[in-house]
RNA sequence: GCCGACAUAGCUCAGCCGGUAGAGCACAUCAUUCGUAAUGAUGGGGUCGUCUGUUCGAAUCAGAUUGUCGGCACCA
């Protein structure tokens, strides 16, 4: 006689010994009964079907709700998807299929490729399945009845996942299997799943929700690229066809905010095929990052930085010794003296163009090898190491706009967000043990101070800890990990865990922002290392006397000034601030009379002593010979935050009529008006 | 790097089954001198990413290659 307690408080006692979730939603009513698609047993998701036997505080879950809406998504991935998948693609391996935010996906391994004008023959083969009277019913198997089950009817992946789930121990009642069978009216068996579960117990209850396929891509078994590369189906899931609708709707308008697309088309960069990777900067946008530099120099020094800049090509001997040889070789572009001028003898190879590849290999070993500088901390070191270090001269910030090269993998690279060239507005601050918790909330505040100023508020916070690839004994990553989670915590910074994803000399926290179509970036971070300054010998004497190896927090706000800006971009949607607009007013003279005093508004714009970093106002005049609507159109495509309408009129009066780029026509104006207003947002880094 | 796809004027795109390229916007010139999101006319501009092949003939077919896009893996 289970009591059931409903989420409104309320108790119902059932007679017997157990009552499913079917039957309570019944009880409840004949509406809740149609609409239920499983059900919260204290808090645990759980089949409308499982017998409920104990006194229990239960939710019924709808499409409505968050479990419901994963509940049809995982259904129809696991049901439906797969078996339309093996109707078109016989004998094809299944993988794993869960449900991601926006809908599901699902690994698979088809004999034949499986290509993007398949999408559709899926999808309507699923249709079909969808209109089959089915049920999906739970039953519980031993792994050994499973596992052969799999076996025989070839799925080997199938039966690597209940290996696994035994080795795991992740067992029902500590012995059984959850495995879901899909049967016809008649009760026949159309298809058999290894799965948790919960699923919706019918097909009548899955028809509700509004799919598609969306598309497919390669995806390694197990996330690991030395595992064979299935086929992952991406399908969209919604509680109804309106929400799909909206979800695509809003994707398409995001994808109008990507950076790629809005970048070149404001003139503010440009990238092509001969420098894959590397950003040629416009005027325009280099004026963005001009005034970024600019503005953090201003907040660097404030907090006590000193600025250096280092060599771009420095010999592998500097790297062997910090490590980064042996991590990150591949991804460096290595360079050298000896293969523009090759060490063999020119008489010797006199009818040869070129040396061979064969006879240069066998010289790698002598070759000097340099590096284009992948990362700065080697070379803050060598500064650092000039001379002797007291306990006195720490903490020592030293910061650099450090330009870095790592020759990506090709599929990694993405517009200016993940490039081959950038510069970070990095930092090494070296200090002692005693100096890692206030330094690292004194970076924290910089940190949420800069965020703030450039309207970030948006972000999260990640503390990944060591590697399993990593240098250093455990006892020191013990320290280094407590002190960042201390930092975080002293900063008043939530932060979520990241297991395994430190760097290789220490662990990390990250700041992370989201680009428009919903992509995570890393920009700041914020790492503790008590490895390098020991490899590269970075000692102060102490108060003591002694010799100590100090300790470098590893640091950046922005992180790449390139994937920042990008970001910027694909926030403000173009719209920068005024501060930071490479253009920040627009005069427009409506006939050729006016554009004499159009020119003598902009010559005072420019002249104003309004200080941005590339001087006064920065203000264009257009002369050209097209009419005011049109000239407007085009300073508003060009998201312009002022345009000043000069006619007759303004000219007569000394005035100009100000429209912001929002439309709001603010009418005539004298000039010392808007460049009062102009200044206070400058000043103020805010929007017009 | 891996899987799938794409690559035609500055931009957006058309060009079916192979017979040596079109539109709109942008640009230039001329006319117009205009009050808050596109005045009109005329004109210039591409050999169809690159290379190789098939063919009497290729933007159109095949192979390779470079770049890009969507994911995966990677990200000091």
């Amino acid at each position: 006689m289970p009591k059931i307690t409903l989420p409104d408080g309320s108790v119902r006692e059932f007679a017997g010994e157990s009552v499913t979730g079917m039957e309570i939603a019944a009880s409840i009513g004949a509406g809740l009964a149609k609409a239920a698609v499983a059900i919260e047993v204290d808090g645990k998701a759980q089949d409308l079907s499982m017998p409920i036997s104990h006194d229990a505080s239960i939710k019924i879950a709808t499409a409505k709700d968050a479990l419901g809406l994963d509940t049809l998504r995982h259904t129809m991935t696991a049901q439906v998807l797969t078996r339309a998948v093996f109707d078109l693609f016989p004998n094809t391996q299944l993988a794993i299929g869960p449900t991601v935010d926006n809908g599901f996906y699902h690994d698979v391994l088809a004999p034949k490729a499986i290509s993007a004008d398949d999408l559709p023959k899926i999808e309507a083969r699923m249709r079909e399945i969808l209109a089959e009277p089915n049920t999906v019913v739970r039953e519980h198997w031993e792994p050994a009845k499973v596992e052969a089950y799999f076996e025989s009817v070839g799925q080997p992946f199938k039966v690597e996942l209940v290996r696994d789930a035994v080795a795991r121990g992740e067992l029902v009642e500590g012995k059984y299997l959850s495995v879901y069978i899909q049967r016809g009216a008649d009760g026949s068996q159309k298809y058999l799943d290894l799965c948790r579960g919960p699923h919706v117990p019918t097909f009548e209850k899955l028809r509700g929700l509004a799919f598609t396929i969306s598309s497919l891509a390669g995806a390694y078994w197990r996330g690991d690229s030395a595992n064979q590369q299935l086929t992952r189906l991406y399908g969209l899931g919604f509680a109804n066809a309106k929400e799909l609708e909206a979800y695509q709707h809003m994707r398409a308008e995001a994808e109008k905010r990507d950076h790629r697309k809005i970048g070149p088309a404001l003139g503010l960069f440009h990238l092509q095929e001969e420098a894959p990777g590397q950003v040629f900067w416009h005027p325009a946008g280099w004026t963005i990052y001009t005034e970024l530099t600019d503005y953090l120099r201003r907040k660097l020094d404030a907090a006590g930085y000193v600025e250096v800049n280092t060599p771009q090509r420095v010999n592998k001997v500097l790297y062997q010794k910090s490590g980064h040889w042996d991590n990150y070789r591949d991804n460096a572009f290595i360079v050298s003296d000896d293969l523009a001028r090759p060490v063999v003898n020119p008489e010797e190879h006199a009818d040869k163009q070129h040396v061979t590849l064969g006879a240069l290999s066998k010289q790698m070993d002598m070759l000097d090898l340099h590096m284009l500088k992948p990362m700065n901390c080697p070379c803050h070191v060598q500064i650092f190491n000039q001379g002797v270090r007291s306990y006195r001269d720490l903490p020592l910030r030293m910061a650099e706009f450090g330009r870095c090269m790592r020759n990506e993998a090709k599929g990694a690279l993405h517009g200016i967000m993940r490039v081959t060239s950038f510069t970070q507005d990095d930092a090494h601050i070296f200090c002692t043990t005693e100096q890692i918790q206030p330094e690292s909330k004194l970076f924290c505040d910089l940190l949420k101070s800069v965020y703030a100023d450039l309207g970030f508020s948006d972000y999260f916070v990640k503390l990944s800890t060591r590697p399993d690839k990593r240098i250093g004994d455990d006892a020191l990553w013990d320290k280094a990990e407590n002190a960042l989670a201390d930092a975080c915590r002293n900063a008043g910074l939530e932060f979520q865990l990241n297991p395994g994803e430190g760097a290789f000399y220490g662990p990390k926290l990250e700041f992370v922002l989201r680009d428009c179509i919903g992509r995570d970036w890393q920009c700041g971070t914020l790492q503790v290392d008590f490895n390098m300054p020991v490899r590269l010998a970075a000692h102060y004497t102490t108060a003591e006397g002694t010799r100590e190896p100090c300790v470098m927090l590893h640091r950046a706000i922005l992180g790449s000034l390139e994937r920042f800006i990008g970001i910027l971009i694909e926030n403000s949607e173009g719209k920068f601030p005024t501060w930071l607009a490479p253009v920040q007013a627009l005069v427009i003279p409506i006939a050729d009379g006016q554009v004499a005093y159009a020119n003598e508004v902009a010559a005072q714009l420019r002249g104003s002593g309004i200080a941005t970093a590339t001087g006064g106002v920065r203000v264009e005049v257009d002369a050209s010979n097209e009419r005011m609507q049109k000239k407007i159109l085009f300073g508003q495509q060009r998201k312009i935050p002022y345009m000043l309408v000069v006619g007759k009129k303004e000219a007569e009066e000394g005035t100009v009529a100000v429209r912001l780029r929002d439309g709001t026509d603010l009418g005539a104006k004298p000039l010392s008006w808007l460049l009062e207003r102009v200044r206070g947002e400058v000043i103020g880094r805010k929007d017009s």
